[in-house]
DNA sequence: GAATTAAGTGAACATATGTACACTTTACTT
DNA sequence: AAGTAAAGTGTACATATGTTCACTTAATTC
């Protein structure tokens, strides 16, 4: 149910037979690397600022230097291949939020830091966070994959803050609500700061410390908000 | 500058002919009618979740009940026509605000009752808020003119929450900062109810209820927060 | 009521797309 | 080295798209 439903193509391994037939089914080298090629060629088309829903089979495959036909040796359709992407940029998501986890600071620093190590990620691998715009369009599979995703990454860094034990007067879900609103701010700011850091490096550096504000001030407020118990404190209308 | 590069087909009026000539060129009435049949037929069609880049210029005339040809006589093409949308969404947004701004009341409560008017805002109006998740895609005239069309929304938000006094504290850029974060989060919000809606009521009011929090949230960091002048209170990592 | 202009029609076009099939090439296994 | 299955090719077809043009219909103005 939290587990991402994972398409057939895992994109890393062919998945392994269930049944022994240990000499056929393992896919060669080149094969995995024109996979990749598919995938970065849409990647590399998603960077242009369209829509995956915008982006076409033959394009692709264009792109990547292939036939067409070529594109069912490795993906059902767009579909699958949308799915493949996605699942890659959780693989990344979560290294990042592992990297964060292992540098422990004290604590008001903790928000630039990790800020600094996803400004990183995101430099690093601009593709993969520019596919965060396309997290709408509850419809499209893909659409469902990247929630889903996104999900799972919330859920992580909750558990992590909850560890930091300076948030113990947050209910579950409180907590839970607030690490959505910064992992939805990242997010947004990710897809801003990419379409910023090409033309014009400085208003990326000022939209990055924008960030780091917000973020900051998500934080201050979650650490003065006293969850409502008995006496309703926050809400007093009707309505 | 600060103003909306508006497309040449405004969506009201045809734009009075700049020369005299005040006997033709005003469009008949029937043509109106069937403009907005084609921006409906676009905005039902982004209704079912799908980008507006995935849209075609045929199904919009399919759906609206007019053949392709007739698309020419009131849009130049399919861009011409999300700038109209996103102009008519951006009346929208500004109407809202207006009547936010008109219900004044107790400090606190303010924030919750203004969600209330938004909310009642998109169950209102779903499909211009459904536009809201296509504000990206950086390279598209739409996603642009979205993005102006929100800055615009923060604008007025920021001074209308400057004139209540309660933040007073606050630099401008800061002030801009929050209300930005607020503004996105209202607009993700908007996305994530109007999905939740259709399947799960229940789900949905719990939805609209975790956002009343987080910009409840927001607002008490904001009114904690003290901006750093001199010395650095809130900064002290050297990178 | 005739004239004029906007709005809508139908057919046609060049082009792009998704998918299928039989085929050749490449790479791996024994 | 031979055999086998995967990966890649080329061609083809049905379908969908954007745009055009000459045309009919409807509305507005004098």
């Amino acid at each position: 149910m939290a587990q991402l439903k994972r398409s057939e193509s895992s994109t890393t391994a062919p998945a392994e037979m269930p049944t022994g037939a240990p000499s056929t089914g393992a896919p060669t080298e080149k094969g995995q690397r024109t996979r990749r090629a598919l995938a970065d060629a849409a990647l590399s088309l998603l960077s242009d600022g369209r829509g995956f829903e915008a982006l076409s089979l033959r394009e692709v495959t264009r792109r990547a230097g292939v036939v067409p036909a070529a594109f069912y040796r490795h993906f059902k359709d767009m579909e699958d291949l949308g799915l493949s992407i996605v699942d890659d940029c959780g693989r990344l998501l979560r290294e990042m939020l592992r990297e964060v986890r292992q540098a422990r600071l004290p604590t008001d620093d903790t928000v630039r830091q990790s800020v600094m190590v996803f400004w990183m990620y995101v430099r690093a691998n601009p593709q993969y966070f520019r596919i965060a715009a396309n997290r709408y369009g509850p419809n499209s599979a893909m659409g469902r994959a990247i929630k889903s995703e996104v999900a799972r990454f919330i859920d992580e860094m909750a558990k992590d803050v909850r560890a930091l034990g300076t948030v113990d007067h947050l209910s579950e879900r409180t907590l839970w609500n607030v690490c959505s609103l910064v992992v939805h701010t990242m997010l947004n700011a990710a897809v801003d700061i990419l379409e910023a850091t090409e033309a014009d490096p400085a208003a990326a550096r000022r939209l990055v410390e924008d960030f780091v504000q917000q973020v900051q001030i998500i934080f201050i407020g979650a650490n003065v908000w006293r969850d409502p118990q008995a006496k309703a404190a926050t809400a007093a209308a009707p309505s």
